[in-house]
DNA sequence: CCTGAAATATCTAAAAG
DNA sequence: CTTTTAGATATTTCAGG
């Protein structure tokens, strides 16, 4: 499953991390590979899933989701079903762009993105107030994106 | 700024953001809009910012990164210069993926991805440890990714 | 703003070294 | 791995409604 990767494959993945729309030509041209190496490498990168997929980055504000919203979650208990349950409905909730479970002063946490206060709010309540197994959250509203969708850094491994 | 969007710009960017690799001809399909018609849309949409950039997705953990570590941060001081200082300092490092200036608790939020706890170590110590201007910082280990790279909500404004 | 067609460019696969 | 070839696909431009 590990699928090595070497010198050239970091190179593809650099590229492409920053502009998925290089042509296999000019990503040849990077990496000293024909086109057609640069094709059968890319192909095999994403079937073992080192490319997860390809997207297109859209700007929240660009679209009427100015707001960034970042919430720490505590909940009572950490019965699997429970655990289940509660991951289930973050996951399903469109504004929930990234959730975390994690090891420390919180369960999880998470990042939504929202139109306005008011729909944070309303999610919220319906997200940890309606939910028995919350016990408490904490709401930190984002001013600046100071950094936004940081690439994957690609270097020698070890 | 605001670039008006309509239903059509809409059903482009959701699929966009699901998979940046469908071809034009499909995207005119979903969207009942000829392949000229589609080029022209994602070049404006692409011009006004609103499609920031295509990416490709990399698999952390298949590239030896696979430990994501939240960070909260306290600073002492909220000077401009002091605060410019620090995020630059976080711009920087690569291994900083996310980091977002908060209100609330604490002033700053970042999102690393480490190869494992030693070089969270070591990164900790420089950003933090050896900046004056840190007041405190608390550190969050995620065990699970429950939700990542969650797509910008598309749906009908206001 | 759109469509449809023509002109480019790119991708993919196969064959041979 | 390379190069080359060739055909299929995709993108982009252009004429015209």
């Amino acid at each position: 499953m590990p699928h090595e990767l070497d010198a050239y494959d970091r190179i593809l993945l650099s590229a492409l991390q920053e502009n998925a729309r290089i042509t296999q030509g000019e990503l040849g041209e990077r990496a000293n590979l024909s086109t057609a190496a640069v094709n059968r490498r890319l192909r095999l990168l994403a079937q073992a899933g080192v490319i997860e997929r390809y997207t297109a980055y859209v700007n929240p504000k660009a679209v009427g989701y100015p707001l960034t919203i970042i919430v720490e979650v505590k909940v009572e208990s950490e019965r699997t079903d429970l655990l289940d349950e509660i991951q289930h409905s973050f996951r399903n909730c469109p504004q929930v762009q990234q959730c975390y479970y994690v090891a420390g002063e919180c369960d999880f946490v998470l990042i939504f993105l929202v139109r306005d206060m008011a729909q944070y709010v309303e999610l919220s309540r319906r997200l940890f107030l309606d939910n028995k197994n919350v016990k408490s959250f904490k709401t930190l509203v984002s001013m600046n994106q100071v950094k936004t969708g940081g690439s994957v850094p690609i270097d020698e491994p070890g």
